[in-house]
DNA sequence: CTGAAAGCGCTTACAG
DNA sequence: CTGAAAGCGCTTACAG
């Protein structure tokens, strides 16, 4: 542990006293530059470490016309408060943050006001940091657009829609939506149902992944077995109950996130339904409690932890300058007992 | 929206200019110093505000030798990862950046490598905000207090452990491990389990409650059926599969988390087990999905979001010089079919 | 009520 | 290889 020793040095100026040389010296010693001899550098770091003394970031970063700060902005209705704690944004926001701190930023974490993403603009969030990272798109893909043509350095981690000026990172949101739907298709379940809001894009292509896959089987998607699913757990009881007491038939569920999956399971079984027996379900992320439900759930795997260091990447590498291309990860269908082939 | 009209304002120099005043008269009208005539602060005020000038905080800050940057740090072992996921976790964030936002500061996340907090001392974590809100102690009481010393501005949610010199935000702990344990005496259970590590004060407080309650029913904590769940849930689940596979009497269990209580659910229908029929399960911190589990989980409920809250005002509090109290947060027993009571 | 000046802690082009 | 000087965008004690 560095413990200072006699003098207090409370910045550069004091070093540089110290050492005997100027502050721009000092400045240029701590910062590695080349021009400074060896000798010089050593010193200075040296009696900076034994005292306890390093740069002041902050100021740094003023000089330097940076903030060293990226924001990550949440895209969620405000309304819906479970949305917020659903375990895959602690699970993105924590590879973002390591991420982060890799490369000395810090992260400023802010959610939206969905309805009004340009008031951003005159925000902290955007004014006093170097680049966004936007968890979502909501319904907002126009907005970000509008934001991202003021040469933001920023990041969607949404869904690639056409025309769009941001960089996204996405999950291969089709190929989820297919490759469950398939996998209940092939276990002999016909009367799929879809649960959950499709007003985002994201969720939009995992449906379209479902109807390719029944289209496969000579199947469309009954409207009635699309369920908007909404976020807040109580009222998506509800919605899930009222669907089944109408009558409507129904043999399997693909769900657009294992929260949702994990209520459908709870009502099902409420109904005197058998999940997989009667109903099998089927998630999208694989939460760490997915493995723990009853049945365990199976899911679309996202490697979400990695999904947060991609987006670090690509914010910095524009603040770099840099042309980042779009980047879409792989998902990875889990099988468990939910879905009746365990 | 204020859209800028012709000249550019990039400072407050340029709408000095623009308004023929000077910087400081300038500084002084948009900060509503009560020293500037109404007229020219209204002059000011608008002029800004047409030409969409917002003051450059990180400059103000900068000069003003604060940070406006507050720093949450999640005490978490770094190794389990699975613990930094816990939906716990993100509702304590998530009202912890609210309040945050009300008061115009930012939130700096961090983690700390639990073995060496005193190291956040040399770091922009705390160097760089002007206050440090700690979720858990872990083992660290000791760092903690050395840092308090310091004339740090702190505030710590865990327990109010004897001779600290920090100001502590806490659940009511013993009373929630008494409430549940109590529950479970009620319902006839007398086999009760304690599930979870008590290397933390919080979760010994809890233990504390659990054997009192035992005591009241003239039963002692058999050191058996007291197992160091591990955060890790592949090896929670071997942990508690060896204590039930080695016939030690069992027909209840209290857990330190409804995660721990997920994953006991999950290995116990897994060896056959029923509950609650078999062994009554009760968790703690009511996250959003206990009540969707098979059985909706039994558990004390914290009110998370409230407790982000106070934990600003408290280091907020701090940085204005005042004198802080620690504040205890009641819980609550809520009551759902995992304990065999519904 | 307003302005000129100093200064927060740094970095860097320029000169030597 | 090193230093003196300017300046990043603000605020405020001091003077008027």
């Amino acid at each position: 542990m560095a413990k200072p020793t006699d003098t207090k040095i409370a910045n550069l100026q004091d070093l540089a006293d110290l050492a005997g040389v100027s502050r721009a010296t000092a400045s240029r010693a701590l910062n590695d530059n080349p021009v400074i001899s060896e000798k010089t550098r050593e010193k200075l770091q040296a009696l900076a470490k034994s005292h306890g003394y390093s740069i002041n970031q902050k100021a740094r970063d003023f000089r330097l016309q940076r903030t060293s700060v990226i924001s990550v902005v949440f895209m969620l209705d405000i309304a819906s408060e479970q949305h917020m704690s659903d375990p895959f944004f602690l699970d993105m926001l924590g590879g973002i943050a390591d991420a982060l701190a890799e490369h000395n930023y810090d992260l400023l974490l802010a959610h939206a006001p969905v309805e009004d993403v340009l008031e951003l603009r005159n925000n902290r969030v955007m004014q006093q940091s170097d680049g966004t990272i936007f968890i979502g798109q909501a319904q907002q893909h126009g907005q970000l657009n509008e934001l991202a043509e003021d040469d933001t350095n920023m990041v969607v981690w949404g869904y690639p829609v056409r025309d769009k000026s941001y960089v996204v990172v996405s999950g291969d949101n089709a190929g989820g939506g297919y490759a469950s739907t398939k996998h209940l298709l092939e276990l002999g379940r016909r009367q799929i149902a879809f649960f959950g809001s499709v007003d985002n894009p994201e969720n939009a292509a995992r449906h379209e992944g479902y109807l390719k896959a029944l289209g496969e089987y000579g199947l469309d998607g009954n409207p009635e077995r699309m369920v908007d699913v909404p976020f807040e757990m109580h009222r998506a009881r509800e919605v899930i109950k009222e669907m089944v007491e109408s009558g409507i038939d129904l043999d399997a569920a693909v769900c657009v996130s294992d929260v949702v999956a994990l209520a459908t399971i709870s009502t099902l079984q409420e109904l005197g339904l058998e999940v997989p027996k009667d109903v099998a379900v089927v998630g999208y992320d694989d939460i760490s409690l997915a493995a723990y439900s009853n049945p365990p759930l199976t899911t679309i795997r996202q490697n979400i932890r990695h999904a947060g260091r991609i987006l670090v990447e690509s914010v910095l590498g524009q603040i770099q300058g840099e042309h980042v291309p779009d980047t879409m990860l792989a998902s990875e269908l889990v099988i468990r007992k939910s879905s009746g082939a365990g």
